[in-house]
DNA sequence: TATGAATGAGCGTTCATTCAT
DNA sequence: AATGAATGAACGCTCATTCAT
């Protein structure tokens, strides 16, 4: 994705975060998958930690981006739930999928401090959901709460990671109609 | 719940685990919280990582048992998924509710040999999930395909913990109710 | 050998030492060995460093003995000379050969309060073998010092134990003689 | 002998697996001994048996190449065994003292994989003295089988660094002498 | 005597971080 | 920027010994 030098950390520590966690991977392993020494990262990034959160902060921010442009060229509010649906699918299950793991499973890693910084940008992604489900209750396009529904919605997102496969015997498309049908069809 | 020394220990851990992860508890940390010095965790138990075996298996047969109970007494399908999904949510957010995110949460901490042992238990626990599901979707109560949904049932209820409050403005069994309804309405 | 408590102990923390070593020999492996619990050993001997200086005077203890006998039927110095051998080398070899293992083995990981005692019991053998070869060097069977002659015949004596198998190639007997030549031939 | 950091590691290893043993010889220790942290250690060796089978490896090498040297200028049978002796009695009670001592002595603290490497390089050394004992043999120099007599001038020696000092009653010299007579005079 | 839970000091080893070069 | 040796605190775990029962 990056050719940079830190690009190239962000994305080895991500694979290696994502595998074996972040206090199982030390800077060596970053160190070596990038072809560097361990004290040599210390010159990108003040600390391990800041690479964490560099991860965390990327991915919000492109995931971010790619939703806005999403939205922009979805005309009316089922369209926008099923774009809202679809990207983050795609980051969950697609192209941003270590990193977006690495988001949820070494979030305690980050100190509170960092993780402020990481909730800030992710407070402005939450927002575009919810505006996007406000609009759909007003339209009794869907019943249940707004913030309710996107936890519920985010958490059968967030966990299709761990068993969704394209490959097998449901497609991303399908996914994604099964996942709508669940959330608007209960406003019948 | 347990007044044995492994009891405590395995409560303490539990705690622990879930509040700083896995590989942030020193066996200092579990030992001390117990009152007792760590080499005399080793004689409950042979390692730390067998501490976090047992944190999962006992909860996983804790909450198998409390499912199987509850099913017992649930005399149609309606009723059994109602009763599965309210265990596990009982599960997720109530009594055994750190147990249950260690058993999320830490499970990459885990050998493959220890991860085995655990998954044997599990797959009892899903089996009946499914068999309800299978049902259900037989009378058309459900229209996904029931191992599809099990997933994204599992994803809604274990992503809650992360956000429900039985304090907050939508009550134990409301929640559970709109996942049901998220569920069930879907087949209208 | 013996029966009691106290006899079985040494004789499988003889065989412990000798086959691990005194440091990799846990007090827990010698109780396993014996059917009892680790404390239990401590109502027989006060520390670790106890039973290993109690299997080492025993074997001295009785080796001693046994030269003696044997000293005592032989009536000329070739031939005590030859008793002196055939009792070290059985000591070696034969049925003691486990804890004369630890007693040149272990010897440095007692303390030297206990070295002392080993020591004054090893005395009392040593001068055995002095008297007899100074009595055999003022007949010109041997020609080394008596000291010396002693020292070297020990090496190769004590030595025999990482070697000599009465299964192979050299019988017990000719090992005997080869190094009842080597020491007395060459005096002629 | 070694001025860089792996050869002053080396150097007070072997000066202290041999005073006090292996086991009971702590990687601080050794660290203490050097002038560096514990942690250091970690640098040069990938693990304390590594550091000790690092001695034991230098220690044959080095008396290999020396028994080489003075075989190389040794021009008949009887000039070659006292060269073998007098390069292993050197070996053994000289400059290489320590290193020889931990060879014999922590043998069993080694793990089977090392052991076979260590074996390895051994078996080179072994071999020139199997050589000139078979060669001795031929022409009646020795009439004691030449694995046998090997393993008996082995104890001889290796037992000397108990008990033998240059500045006491028997020199160097008169040492070799002796033990070259004891051997090839039971010739005769 | 025997038990077995508990102690507590110490072990080999790891690892993020520093810094002279 | 990059190196790599060094740090030093912390880690999981071991084990001889104690002692209430």
């Amino acid at each position: 994705m990056d050719d940079t030098p830190r690009g190239k950390v962000l994305s080895a520590a991500g694979h290696l975060f994502r595998e074996h966690g972040y206090e199982r991977t030390t800077v060596r392993d970053i160190a070596a998958a990038v072809g560097i020494q361990s004290g040599s990262l210390f010159h990108h990034f003040a600390s391990k930690e800041d690479i964490l959160k560099a991860v965390m902060i990327d991915v919000i921010r492109f995931n971010t981006a790619r939703m806005r442009n999403a939205l922009a060229e979805a005309h009316d509010p089922q369209a926008k739930l099923r774009a809202l649906i679809t990207c983050e699918l795609e980051s969950i299950v697609g192209d941003t999928r270590e990193a977006m793991a690495v988001l949820v499973h070494c979030w305690d890693s980050l100190s509170e401090d960092r993780q402020a910084e990481v909730l800030a940008l992710r407070k402005i992604y939450e927002e575009l959901w919810l505006d996007a489900l406000r609009e759909a209750a007003k339209l009794n396009l869907i019943t249940v709460d707004p913030f309710i529904l996107r936890r519920l919605i985010a958490g059968m997102i967030s966990w299709s990671n761990t068993w969704f496969d394209p490959r097998g015997s449901m497609s991303f498309a399908e996914l994604i109609d099964t996942i709508l049908q669940l959330v608007t069809r209960s406003a019948r």
